[in-house]
DNA sequence: GGGCTGACGTGGC
DNA sequence: CGCCACGCCAGCC
């Protein structure tokens, strides 16, 4: 199901960026944008990145979500080691190199 | 209604 | 590659 609602909310996106996440393989990583357009709401990045913050990483990898420059999130410091345990190595200055990982649909 | 915030994106330097 | 200014937009006072 996609763009059900008329209205961006984190409400109403929170269920499909769910689905989008879960769906991303083990060793791959989606930035926040590209999860946007996916639900159908360009220029709402940071609306999936307010749903990932209250997400519960349990049964979501929500550690292979970063934003467009291959940045981690803040006050996420599991993410580092999560993403390194399933073999996405971050670059010196602790960036995915996107060019590698990046989940291409 | 108004102003500020932020797990963002893009372009410029 | 890094830093910065701008544009963006829902959520929260």
């Amino acid at each position: 199901m996609v763009n059900a609602a008329a209205q961006p909310s984190e409400a109403t996106l929170r269920a499909e960026v769910y689905d989008i996440v879960r769906q991303i393989p083990c060793g791959r990583v989606l930035t926040y944008g590209r999860i946007a357009a996916l639900c159908g709401w360009p220029n709402h990045a940071r609306l999936v990145g307010r749903i990932m913050r209250g997400a519960p990483d349990a049964d979501l990898p929500c550690h292979r979500v970063v934003n467009a420059s291959g940045r981690l999130a803040p006050h996420y410091l599991e993410q580092t080691s999560l993403l390194e345990s399933e073999g996405v190595h971050l670059t010196p200055s602790g960036k995915v190199p996107l060019k590698e990982y990046l989940w291409n649909l």
